[in-house]
DNA sequence: ACAATCGGGACCCCCCGTTATT
DNA sequence: AATAACGGGGGGTCCCGATTGT
């Protein structure tokens, strides 16, 4: 008749999905440590949910660091394409490094747990890393595109090595952005310095 | 008296370097998260001591974070100032990029455990801030201090803005070395090509 | 209608089957402490099933218990009427003793499973005892009954005490083969040296 | 000095006998199954001090496992030299026979205890399995031994095989005694039949 | 200075049972 | 009849720190 009332499968979703955005909140607060039935606690479901759902504190850690990569690339992405005008290499370029600064400088939970995710999956969290790589290699390759496509519609000086300057620029703005004992504005400061550095080298 | 028996002073002094250096080996192999007396074990003596000599276990991790901070920054100055010929300010620079990557990309346990550290300053161990806030001001301050050096001798061009410079090559650095999941003898490869890229910009 | 298609009740009954067959070969492999779900899983249904049929975990136990006991006893009548020539009583004890000795020894998950039961019935699990009772007294008095049944026919002494060789012999068998940490070659050649000196005293 | 003051080992070890204790009562009302910090509790000590001790459950339950045989043995074997006369193997024999019934009938919280480790042992609990085997063979050889005795002494006829008897009694006690679900009164008849019979056939 | 012992709390895992659903 | 989601409690492990002794 109607699918008004929530199927079965469909209630499970949402209490997954609750699951994950209490995680998020959690985790991000309280740092990876967080109490496993916080967070159940939290979506307002019992620990045998999460577990469950995930299997393991590993298994919610994993479906998280899954989703905050998601997510933020969808931002990033919307923002490269935003704007009037022409959009050239070298513009999509900037305002990626724009966007992410802002991001990662917002101070949102949000983005602190985020770089918290990926520090864990390098040193703490072995078995995040398969998720690391996949997401740092494509945020490479997608950099390098961006100076390509910008050597090709002429808006970026074609002597220039691509993916060098891929590379560097996602290297250096990583570098920058994750210095998070710095204050916000500090970090902004950096980045503006090194965009119009950028602005010179490209 | 006399020094020639060795004091009781210098041998508090001589379990204390064990501990810190059983520590460095034991956190580089099983994470921070290493149990307290599995160190002590490993140096040869008991939870007490170390116990004794730090207070807490994050005293512990303090004083190997200091510690591991100074052996590298050792290292790291002699081979700045090595090798024949001048040392123009470009070519200190140089090989202070080179230097760091070889030691970062070595792989060995040191170093592992080094980036551990670094990263837990930032997100799990807030206690730790302190300490590499001042380590990382100061190496900002060396890089611009070498651009500005080698722009007053002429060997880097002179139109740079000298802190842009220094902070980019410093973020970048930092940026290519953090990816410990990639192998080794690719983030060596894209420190060299982003050395090349540095040759061209200065 | 007609019971050319199986009839729901049949499903049942083969789903059923195939949980105790399960159970049976779970509980010989990981003990009774197997995890319930595993049980279910193997016979390719879900905990629901297991618990709709046995009502509990331990309902499913005791279901197990008195079908493994049924199997067992099959398989011991058979072979105590089997071959040709006469059936003394002594005969038929000894064939007994034989049997028992070459199942329990097989060292099939089945027989391990049998032994791990009964133990069970005695001491984590007093709900089984009334069941663990009715077989030891069947299985008693049969023993007891053999041997009438020889000083009848004359193939066993008189001069006996029927009940007291009954029960030793049944006695002893369980003694030796409850030793399952001993090789099973090992147990049988005990019970070799037993039957021989049973040829002797009967 | 003196020792009155109890020194920091003696105490530690008070201790640890304390918990041995604490563990065969509450082990032997509750089952194994009993909780890890009741039996602290009951020593008057926290989960801490136990997890010292032992290392683990596994650790406690063996400790225990080895404290009880030990105890039983003593018990047995002092019995066995008790009363006054001779001490033929046959005697010392008949003894070892009715103490141990004595002893594992009198359904004591002790000796229900000492029944299911030997279970646990052989199913549930595998790495009891060797102090199981080191004791039973221990055993086996004892009886053997005192069959020998007696033929040396002309107590028990000499054309029996050693081995096969002192196996066999070994056993039928074994069998006669594990069936815990029987009343001590029976189980005692049994064994009284099991001793004419024994009386007879030596 | 260092050792040995003990206190004690926190947390994840585990798994059984039940309910709503199809 | 059978499923899947969920509730919920309990236990062992772990490990830091404190105390007491030497």
């Amino acid at each position: 008749v109607s699918d008004l009332a929530p199927t079965r499968a469909a209630a499970a979703q949402a209490t997954r999905d609750r699951l994950v955005d209490a995680a998020i909140e959690r985790f991000a607060r309280d740092g990876l440590l967080a109490r496993f039935d916080a967070v159940a606690a939290d979506a307002g479901v019992t620990k045998g949910a999460l577990y469950h759902h995930f299997g393991s504190k590993d298994g919610l850690v994993a479906a998280v660091y899954k989703e905050a990569i998601n997510r933020h690339a969808e931002r990033v992405l919307d923002a490269e394409d935003a704007g009037a005008g022409r959009h050239t290499g070298r513009q999509r370029l900037l305002r990626l490094v724009d966007e992410s600064a802002r991001l990662y400088t917002s101070g949102t939970p949000f983005y602190v747990l985020l770089q918290t995710l990926h520090d864990a999956a390098r040193t703490s969290r072995p078995e995040l890393e398969p998720i690391a790589r996949r997401v740092q290699a494509r945020q490479r390759e997608h950099m390098v595109q961006l100076v390509r496509a910008g050597q090709r519609d002429g808006s970026i000086r074609a002597d220039r090595d691509p993916e060098a300057v891929g590379l560097t620029v996602n290297a250096a703005l990583q570098g920058f952005l994750s210095q998070l004992s710095e204050p916000a504005a500090q970090r902004r400061r950096w980045v503006r310095k090194f965009r119009d550095l950028l602005e010179d080298v490209l």
